[in-house]
RNA sequence: GGCGGUGUAGCUCAGUUGGUUAGAGCAGCGGAAUCAUAAUCCGCGUGUAGGGGGUUCGAGUCCCUGCACCGCUACCA
């Protein structure tokens, strides 16, 4: 049996349709995949739906159905959204799947058993539409950050992972695993959370009904972790199936976003640790992919359907585009203008032109055929050599997750094929009977150049190199390992199937309107640049109206009581006499004022900032002082005046 | 504030352990060719390598230090 190569992709969450970012994961995972499986590995390529959890119950009421019907609806239309886009999973898990529940309840006992689950009470601010608890200085305004939604004070028994006793085993691993965490700028940050150490997670939930029963309690649900992260093993037989599993396990690789490659390198291998589980290979955060400005995001429906791309060029082309423009592991943008130009240059131009101008001089000048009995290998055009040193290039960059630069000298191998031509100008051979030779020899390494490079862009764009491997003639779809494949090797014959271009040129002008989405928006990147452009049109240097000022509460306050905030060295509580009223106000000037020395001093306050609440302690304004040498000035009107007193 | 990263041609980016005239693609300009999807091929870049300082015979590549932006994080308000 030959090397496996298990590879996953986070599961997606159900309560939205699909957008870019989950059709820029499963396609390059499945380039990944792809990729290995041409390698000759024996690959396992996971994905799933995660379908459990409140915002799914409502998402379900929403539109008037059971969250079973919900859940079933958009497995289906995330399925079907996957097929269009070639993705070649060998496997689907949703977590309302029987094999799951089972899965998680088999690690849930593992992990108990070895004592690392412990009940305590949970208190907190929970958020429905995140389903998740936050501490009072995470809110905002005391609103979720994310959703700008009260969130409600819950107090509830709880179960209890004790991943705290995790965090030096995790060190350790990372330390000797270099490649668990890539890109390596992730593992910098994963490895500074560790060290800021870690508190045990609550695994279970009260009160919420669609979800797994927890084990033993028949009041909770399990909570995201044990249930959603889960679903990497119990996706491969782990509770139902032992015999996969250990086929299958550990995976080679879980391409997850870079927003939740922390969990996928904490909470996940800890889980596994605590059941005696070995852990996978490597977790890879990949970059996002932004348009319109914000990051895709379903909370916030900004979306843009991947169906619409791949109505304009088809999956390919999209394929194509983000695996090619995206440096893999860092962000980027989509924009129709880039995708455009890469398009008609890289695809059109360089390969779709090759195949067609090749295939089409063979028609014309062959007949359409290479017989067997033709004068070829004779390497006339140094292709082989070229085709040579690209495909070993190739196949190192695919297994070093550098998807764009296995495209990239793929194409390299396209150039020179189109060079070639220029070079030796079979047109010209065509005129003299006494050439012919020379004639068959050209093409037939052409056209044996063209099937390497249908081999080697296969892992991106499938559909297509299926295509041409149809134009020249070659049957059936996925051949063989590429240790046999892209091996240079002349052709018994060639028969050649002359078309219609595969990759037809998009005219600019007539590119329809409709598929240009939400132009009112500024891409992230544009932004950026316009702000550096023009800082004064953002920066502190712009000038305010008169208006803008007034906005600002500047009042003359007097400190009546200046303590230190409790476990902050930095903070003092103030309590201020503004006139008609007193005031608390957090400050962070411990460092530079002692708190007996302030009762009594004046101080300019912010009268009208938002409250906050600062290490547990409200605060209502903000006095002003100025830093100058790393030392505090406190601000303070030049004598005493009363308080309460406005400035302007 | 702390930690990490980035800053190279108009645009997107490569640049191995410091070593000859700093590269590629795109865009632009000029030309050739005509098999081909107005496609292809050839030629053309004096780039303050963000700024300053240092080590070295020699630095984009190492060290120090400001700056800008990004990410993570924090007791910013």
């Amino acid at each position: 049996m030959s090397r496996k190569f298990t590879i996953t992709t986070a599961i997606d969450y159900v309560n939205a349709k699909p957008h870019l970012g989950h059709a820029y994961e499963k396609i390059t995972a499945d380039a990944i995949a792809r990729a290995h499986r041409a390698l000759g590995r024996d690959v396992f390529f996971l994905i799933g739906n995660d379908e459990h959890g409140t915002k799914i119950e409502k998402s379900a009421a929403a539109a008037g159905v059971s969250p079973q019907e919900w859940v079933d609806r958009m497995a289906e239309v995330y399925q079907s959204t996957y097929e269009k886009l070639l993705i070649s999973w060998d496997g689907f898990i949703r977590t309302t799947e029987e094999r799951h529940h089972s899965g998680v309840r088999e690690i849930l006992a593992r992990v108990r058993a070895n004592g690392w689950i412990r009940r305590d009470k949970y208190t907190g601010w929970y958020c429905e539409g995140c389903e998740a608890f936050y501490t009072e200085k995470d809110l905002v305004d005391g609103k979720c950050p994310n959703h700008d939604t009260e969130p409600r004070w819950v107090e509830e028994e709880n179960w209890f992972f004790r991943l705290s006793d995790f965090r030096d085993r995790l060190l350790a691993h990372i330390r000797e695993n270099p490649g668990f965490i890539r890109p390596e700028s992730r593992r910098n940050e994963v490895v500074a959370f560790l060290e800021g150490g870690l508190e045990d997670l609550s695994i279970s939930r009260a009160g919420v009904k669609w979800g797994i029963p927890f084990p033993e309690d028949p009041n909770a649900v399990v909570y995201v972790w044990f249930d959603a992260l889960t679903n990497y093993i119990s996706g491969v037989g782990f509770g139902t199936d032992p015999a996969e599993f250990a086929r299958r396990w550990p995976a080679s690789v879980h391409v997850v976003g870079k927003d939740i490659t922390r969990f996928h390198c904490v909470i996940w291998p800890a889980m596994l640790m605590a059941a005696d589980i070995e852990l996978p290979e490597c977790v890879f955060g990949h970059g996002f992919i932004y348009q319109s400005g914000t990051k895709m995001s379903k909370s916030l429906g900004n979306i843009v359907n991947p169906l619409d791309v791949v109505d304009v060029t088809g999956a390919d082309a999209l394929r194509y585009f983000l695996i090619r423009e995206l440096t893999y592991g860092k962000d980027g943008d989509f924009s129709w203008d880039a995708f455009i130009a890469r398009y008609n240059a890289e695809l059109a131009n360089d390969l779709g032109n090759l195949v067609k101008r090749t295939t089409d001089m063979t028609a014309r000048f062959l007949g359409g055929e290479i017989s067997a009995g033709a004068d070829t290998g004779k390497d006339r055009t140094g292709l082989r050599a070229d085709a040579e040193r690209v495909t070993a290039t190739v196949i190192r960059a695919w297994e070093d997750f550098d998807l764009s630069g296995a495209l990239e000298s793929t194409w390299s191998l396209v150039r020179r094929a189109n060079q070639v031509i220029q070079e030796k100008a079979p047109w010209e051979l065509a005129k003299d009977d006494l050439r012919r030779a020379e004639l068959t020899g050209v093409l037939d390494e052409l056209l044996e150049a063209i099937r390497i490079v249908a081999e080697l862009a296969a892992p991106a764009i499938p559909g297509k190199t299926d295509e041409i491997r149809a134009r020249l003639g070659l049957a059936g779809g996925a051949s063989a390992p590429w240790t046999e494949s892209t091996v240079w090797r002349h052709r018994p014959g060639w028969r050649v199937a002359p078309g219609d271009p595969v990759f037809p040129r998009i005219d600019r002008k007539k590119e329809p309107e409709k598929s240009e989405p939400a132009t009112e928006a500024v891409s992230k990147r544009a932004q950026k640049k316009a702000k550096r452009a023009a800082p004064a049109a953002t920066g502190p240097a712009a000038s305010i109206g008169i208006e803008q000022f007034r906005d600002v509460e500047l009042r003359v306050a007097t400190v009546l009581e200046a303590v230190p905030v409790e476990g902050a060295d930095r903070l003092l509580q103030l309590t201020l006499d503004l006139g008609d009223e007193k005031r608390q106000v957090v400050s962070g000037i411990a460092r530079h004022y002692a708190p007996e020395d302030l009762p009594g001093r004046q101080v300019i306050v912010v009268a009208n900032l938002a409250p906050a609440t600062i290490r547990g302690v409200e605060s209502r304004g903000m006095i002003l002082a100025a830093e100058s040498g790393g030392r505090l000035a406190l601000l303070a009107p030049g004598h005493e005046v009363a308080p309460g007193t406005r400035v302007s």
